[in-house]
DNA sequence: ACGGAAAGTGAAAACGTGTTCATTCTTCAC
DNA sequence: GTGAAGAATGAACACGTTTTCACTTTCCGT
């Protein structure tokens, strides 16, 4: 067969290959990274032949001619892996003992388990999650549905939760929906197929029926934003794992804030219609202005958007009746509501309109908006939020857990 | 066993459970989804029946007393998926052509694949992926590493791919590597266990060691950055697969548009160190200058973030000599020297100083910047990309593919 | 009607692992 | 030295597919 193989450290063997070439190619490994042992095996000698490059050389030629034989390998080898198989018949040993050396569970001799993942790092070995998936019914994969990556609410807690879950041996499986928050049915059937062990939902609007098709199989679905959590709407006991979010804190320190400024027509630009964390904002909002003696606050729709936000605000100004202080249900639509006041409204922030936003993202900092917002810690959440998918998946009968987060101003330019 | 199964459409049944909760779930799932077949089974009686909303519910309670059974289904059913043969012996047929019937190459009677898929539909089945990938050697998983989310360029970016990865039957399978750009090897082994068929990397400063690790399979890796791309750079063929992004022509377009309004001083505000994106915008607008007559440009050192954009900024103006125009590697780095300017040095952009960014984000052109900036289309980036990537898969000896993206300048309120 | 090509079919063999179960080896107290 | 308990071991099976390979049926032109 027309193979090539390379080794660096120790054995530096060249099978069928210019052996200038190899030798050159491992002289530049050797001085790049010489503690590293590194096997290149299985390719069409030709190819990496045409493509090594020979003499001096800089890191990124190598890794240009390394990529292009990885690119043209050899079909023949698309299988070449290392098996259990083979580190066992290495090891001298039969191969429950290797799976079982990857178990930390699993009782085996420590000497043996040692010279077991010793070769079988020499062979480029870790067991095949395919194959183990198929026989635990564990995937180890974690699906996240998300209408739009690009929502930076949305793309900081993706980062945290892969973050948080590559930690635990699992792996984030991406899929988008539709931006109106809505999940298909396709979607999810789709999604089934490739087993995931939980599934995060960055949408509201679920269907049951749509629930329903991944009933038969035991996986946790996480609705992910959370219920509002406020004291008076906990009930006995949840009936299943719940993140609470108690907005109340914030809401009132902020709502405590405006009111020290003398502000009378508080504005509330809204997220999408019925979403959860719309509803649970504007209702806390509400509840807190009534309970402090203010009138309701006024509502202009939007749906989390800077470009809807912008247009609400223009709407609020121009066909009613404007306000003091705005209120935006997230961050993003803050910034919409702050460059409609300044750019196009003519009005100063802070000191002829007040915004607050919510979520405190990374962007909220930045000099041109340097917002004051309601922040919900991302880090803890997503924390909180891996605890119950891990608590749940090793303990599926276990009692429902229930976690519940807090919420605190940010005070920086908006106000005051 | 303890079980429970509730069919809409057609048979209602109830077994082990209370009746009038089922009808009463029935009957609601029936007034809101008619048309659809629900089949809800495998739980655990006693839990589904103290869950069940009955009488008059909304959508939210009963959603939530689903997910509430999801979570605490029985451990007994967790394998509690339809299998190749159930839909056989369903349908009379062999379990071979149950695979068929999934598989659109192979041939079967157009009829007993119609009855296969049918009946499929009515059992929920789909194949399971990870016996799939075990036998086939395809995962249609591709693993995705970016350092960080959250960065806008990224995060749309990795939207668009996912999107276009699962209109063709792939799902994005996502990585966190250092937020420094490299790419260490513990996560390209981690990686590798779980078979993606492809890899796209979002860092540059990847070790041929690194790389290496990978060879064994036959993986394509695509490292994302892709080289400059100019015509004086470009050889006799590619050796790889390989995107090029032609920056010359955004770079002479903003160039000549600056010299129109006099500009003398121009300043770099560079990204990543020795990136690719760095270093090919960095040398284009070197070269296009100096085409021009221009002075080579200033570099403010930098590493795509609004916060050192910001700071760098600061240094150009309070350390160094300043500058009449500022070119950021990216479109964030440029938000930083806008507000740098405006709210820290006083100065007015354009008036005082322009600002030109690299990539065209959606945020670029929101009122607070309204920037001008090198345009990368990333819709057609990332459907060339796929579609490299889906020809290699199909083919994996074919010759090395190039496809070559083209950029234009968007003008915008930062220049003039 | 006839032959041959093409399409359709199912039994059996992979794919690479985790798990069970009966067996063997070690350890330790007496 | 003995027995028993416990740890260590490997053979065999299971997981749910796709693929290969003979074999049978259908189709079509003469």
């Amino acid at each position: 067969m027309n193979t090539f193989s390379l080794s660096v450290n120790g054995l530096t063997r060249c099978q069928n290959g210019s052996a200038e070439r190899c030798v050159s190619a491992t002289g530049y490994l050797q001085r790049s990274y010489d503690s590293l042992a590194v096997i290149v095996t299985g390719f069409h000698a030709s190819k990496l032949d045409s493509v090594l490059p020979c003499g001096q050389t800089n890191e990124h030629d190598f890794i240009d001619a390394i990529a292009g034989v990885a690119l043209s390998q050899d079909e023949t080898t698309a299988r070449g892996r290392a098996t259990a198989e083979m580190v066992a018949q290495r090891a001298n040993v039969s191969r429950v003992a290797v799976s079982r050396a990857f178990n930390p569970h699993a009782s085996l001799k420590p000497a043996k388990r040692e010279l077991i993942l010793r070769i079988a790092q020499e062979l480029n070995y870790t067991p095949d999650r395919a194959a183990r998936a198929l026989v635990s019914g564990r995937s180890h994969l974690v699906g996240v549905i998300v209408p739009d990556v690009c929502s930076h609410w949305e793309s900081q807690e993706i980062d945290a939760l892969t973050t948080a879950l590559q930690a635990e041996g699992f792996a984030t499986l991406l899929f988008k929906t539709r931006i109106d928050y809505s999940m298909d049915e396709q979607l999810l059937a789709y999604m089934r197929g490739f087993n995931p062990d939980s599934v995060i939902a960055f949408v509201e609007n679920v269907k049951p029926a749509t629930l329903a098709r991944f009933l038969d199989r035991a996986v946790p679905i996480y609705v992910h934003y959370p219920r509002s959590g406020a004291p008076e709407e906990s009930q006995a006991g949840p009936l299943h794992d719940r993140l609470n979010v108690l907005h109340r804190t914030g809401v009132e320190q902020a709502v405590s804030l405006l009111q020290g400024y003398g502000v009378r027509r508080i504005a509330y630009v809204s997220g999408v219609d019925k979403s959860r964390a719309n509803t649970a904002r504007e209702h806390m909002l509400r509840v807190v202005m009534a309970e402090r003696g203010l009138a309701p606050p006024i509502i202009a729709a939007s749906d989390f958007s800077y470009d809807r936000a912008y247009a609400a605000t223009l709407d609020l100004f121009r066909v009613g009746e404007g306000a003091d202080a705005i209120f935006a249900a997230n961050d993003v639509g803050a910034f919409g509501v702050i460059d409609a006041l300044r750019h196009e409204l003519n009005l100063r922030v802070p000191e002829d309109v007040k915004v607050v936003g919510f979520d405190d993202i990374a962007q909220s900092h930045w000099k041109s908006y340097n917002l004051t917002t309601v922040k919900f810690d991302l880090e803890e959440r997503v924390r909180a939020l891996v605890r119950l998918i891990l608590r749940r998946l090793n303990n599926p009968d276990a009692p429902a857990l229930e976690e519940t987060l807090n919420t605190r101003l940010v005070v920086r330019g908006t106000v005051g």
